[in-house]
DNA sequence: TTAGAATATTACCATATTAGAATATAGTTG
DNA sequence: CAACTATATTCTAATATGGTAATATTCTAA
């Protein structure tokens, strides 16, 4: 099998395996471009960690980034990314629906 | 924000968030299912390893498990998870791309 | 050129993840 | 039931991850 292939798609998924930085994806597909300050807001984090995560995010190639006076505004870079989630939330349908047969015995 | 649906989202790119894993995902992928030795031999893990390995991804409700006799067959559950790598190949492509132009001062 | 603002980095700690070896469990077959 | 096979679990150690506080860096503007 393709080691490398499979370490280089391991990273993206290791970027995104984060409920900070899911939600720092989910936002900037809603909004293009924000900084560092507004996402600190956003995301109920303090400075460093938002900084941290948006490093990880930016390593993995998954957002860009921007400088801008003072700012740095961060953006998907490959937006297709967010389109994932349809079929995320379709693992996480499918277990829901699990759960609720086995309760009612099916 | 709905933290849930995040932390739900998380559970299953983590799940997805390791090599190992990522291989057995596109292995059912192709072969829509595999009992624990064929991965064990697919994967260049042990036993134990591969074992664990899947029960997160069954965790994660990425993977179902059917039991024939003294082997357990695995399957992917919800298919469209493969639709993924598309767009995360298309990150790995991104960079690459980015790579040679920085390379060719562009 | 000094003070301040926005972001990045470091240092430190706690917790999570991963691997392999050893052991346990479940099912099969003689 | 005893021996065997396939899989799961436990234990332990190494490494990775995530959070915060403190500090450093970069840029702006007086």
């Amino acid at each position: 099998m393709d080691e490398k292939l499979f370490e280089a798609r391991a990273k993206i998924m290791k970027s995104l395996a984060n409920k900070h930085r899911l939600k720092v994806v989910d936002t900037l597909g809603e909004n293009i471009k924000m900084c560092v300050s507004d996402l600190v807001k956003k995301l109920d984090l303090n400075q460093s960690s938002v900084s941290k995560h948006l490093n990880i995010l930016k390593t993995a190639g998954v957002v860009k980034a921007e400088k801008d006076g003072l700012k740095v505004y961060y953006s998907l870079r490959t937006p297709c990314i967010i389109n994932y989630f349809v079929c995320v939330d379709n693992v996480i349908q499918n277990d829901l629906e699990d759960r609720m047969n086995v309760l009612n015995n099916k």
